[in-house]
Parts: structure tokens; C-alpha cells; sequence
DNA sequence: CATTTATTTCTGTCAAGACTGAAGTTAATG
DNA sequence: CATTAACTTCAGTCTTGACAGAAATAAATG
């Protein structure tokens, strides 16, 4: 069975997924998973299952399993050809709204259950037996994420130019503030 | 040779070791380099080594490496006890601080990093063989990365106070801002 | 509805790295 | 300067999770 379906990669476009892959690992995502996004940003079209694993050489059943997450992520998603039964994958070509996606996903896996638990704290009879110097701190740090997720909602939800004015008059801004 | 160091944890502070323990293996954080920070952070006093081991029921040479890991990021700090020879170590109580000396060291050790890789990119002889999408990708890549640190850094210098300011305008100066 | 094709799930293997106990090193004390 | 205490490093063990190949399932085609 020939292989035609292996795309060729350049040495920038390999060690750019190489690379991405080293520092996925890093931030707690499956090497796999990163490098697979990694292709599917740069080839910046739909590429089948098979490609994939010919390009990347890994097992087709770990492609399988990566795309299924980076789906659950929300990062890629399936399109189709024209007589093509097979399901190609996709991911958005803006940086931006990448990132939105994955801090998204890590509020939602993370940063809720976090909230959860250290909201139960408060409620717990065994409360008032922490003494108050670890109360306080355990209140502060619950209250420091809610104020950084309350504000990530909030700058997510802008489009990516207003973002990106926001972020280029950061100086001015906190300058104006601290007055 | 007896126990007499062991802090006997509440129920409180016994979850919030595990769910940090937890939450930084998430995030690529060693499991009990995350759990020593949490405890440090409770008991909110300067603990030695083998209380932390007999705390958290972790090896003394594992948590001698872990601290190793906490001090490299400056989340830790060796204190002093008069009559006592021992090292004693202490975090920050203030949740604010370790946010930015987390985020500084993430900076250090992959974002910086990632700026050069892909700063290479633009330098290489192969660059020009990149096609014109991969290669806007890169630079979109490159630039994005570029905003976020500079503005991380701006804001990161900054007073808490004047950061919770900020955070707390984020809906306001970004209505302004769109107009 | 049998057959081919596409996809997912399962299971065993392997590698990375977390952890431990022991040995080694350094520093303080009498 | 010998001895004890504090701390670090090292080597082996154990755990976790990544990966490949095989088997199972699902879907499409003639």
C-alpha cells in the first residue's frame, strides 16, 4: 500500500512543530496533541486522520484519540470533500481566537472546579476550626481568581483589534489609573 | 527517634494541599513542589525540611529537591531560626506576589524561549521556502506573543493595588476603548 | 445485505519522570 | 579534629501516561 498521503514538512514548519510539542508538554498537554495543532495551524487546511499520522508518524489510533480531544477543546473541527468519505480537520488560522479557545477550555476544566472547592470550604462546619491567619489567605486566594476570571470573561469577549488596543495602551492606561 | 515535628493538618488545609497538588500537575508543576508551596503558604511561618516531610509524609530528599524547584522560582526563601541550625523556608502570604513570580518565571523559562525559535524562523535560509501562509502564520504567532509579554510585563510591574484597579475598570476602559 | 472503508476502543509495551532510601557532602559543635 | 547534624545527590524502583497494533464498531457503497 503506497503512501500517499504524507505531506512533505519544510524544516521551519517541523521544528515549529516540534517545538510547539516541547512546550505543550510543559503546560500539561499531551505532546500529541499539541504537535497535531500544531500541523493543522500551519497547513492551514482540512487534513484527514491518515495524513496526519503519516506526516507526524504516529499511530493512526493516537490520532484518533488527539483529535478527539483537541474536538473537546473546541480547537479543531471536522469538515468534509467532495467524495471523500473521510472526515478532514481543521483549525482556525487566528492566533487570537486560539487563545480564547484553550483559556476558555483550562476556566472551564480548571479554574470552576478550583472555585467549587474553595467556595465548599467556606460553607464547611469544619470552617471555624482553620485559624483565621489561613482563613484569610485561603478567602484572598479565592477571591484573587474570581477578580482574574470575572476580567478574562470580560476581555474574551472582545473582539481581537479592540483586545489588541487594549493591550498596546496597557502603559497609559495603568498610568492613568495609579494617579 | 520521635515525631515531634509533624503539623497535624485540618481537614481544610488537607484539601487544599491535594486540590493544589492536583491543579499544578495540571499545569506541568510537579505534584509535591505544588503541595509544598500550598502547605508553606498555609502555615504561613517558616517550616524546615522535615517538618514539611513528616507533614505531608513525602521523602526528605524529595522535598529537598522540591524546595530546590520553589527557590529557583523565588517563591521560597530560606529563613532563619535563633538556636536552630536548620534551614527554615517561607513563602509569600500574598497571593499577588506569587502570581507574578509564577508568571515571571514562565516567562523565563518558555516564553522567552519560544520568542527566539521563532525569531530564528525569520532569520533562517529556509525561511523563504516557507509558503506565504505558513510563514504570515508564524509572524502572527510571533506577534501575538510579543503584545501578551510586553503587556504582561507592564502590568506585572505594577502595584497590587493598582492591578486590582485595572482588573476591576476591565469592562469599563473596554467599553471606552471599542468606541 | 455483504463487503469495503473509516473510525474508535482496547490491551500490552515502553519511556519519562516522580519518588524513595542510602550514600555522600558540607558545616557546625564540643 | 572527631563527631554529630543538616542537607544534597545519586541510583534504583515504581507509577503514570503515551504509543502502537489489533480487534471491534460503525458507516457507506454496490
Amino acid at each position: 500500500m503506497p503512501i500517499l498521503s504524507r505531506m512533505k514538512l519544510t524544516s521551519i514548519t517541523e521544528r515549529f512543530i516540534l517545538h510547539w510539542g516541547e512546550m505543550g508538554a510543559r503546560w500539561g498537554v499531551n505532546r500529541s496533541v499539541a504537535q497535531i495543532h500544531a500541523l493543522l495551524f500551519l497547513a492551514g487546511r482540512p487534513l484527514s486522520a491518515d495524513e496526519i499520522a503519516e506526516t507526524l508518524s504516529v499511530a493512526r489510533s493516537n490520532v484518533s484519540m488527539s483529535l478527539k480531544e483537541l474536538l473537546s477543546w473546541r480547537l479543531v473541527k471536522i469538515t468534509h470533500q467532495m467524495g471523500d468519505r473521510r472526515d478532514h480537520f481543521e483549525t482556525s488560522k487566528d492566533v487570537w481566537e486560539l487563545f480564547k479557545l484553550i483559556v476558555e477550555g483550562r476556566k472551564q476544566r480548571e479554574v470552576e472546579p478550583t472555585l467549587a472547592v474553595l467556595n465548599e470550604f467556606l460553607q464547611s462546619p469544619d470552617w471555624a476550626e482553620e485559624t483565621p491567619e489561613a482563613r484569610q489567605r485561603i478567602q484572598e486566594t479565592l477571591e484573587f481568581i474570581r477578580v482574574l476570571t470575572t476580567w478574562a470573561d470580560e476581555m474574551l469577549r472582545q473582539e481581537p483589534e479592540t483586545l489588541m488596543k487594549l493591550l498596546k495602551m496597557g502603559a497609559k492606561i495603568s498610568d492613568f489609573v495609579r494617579k
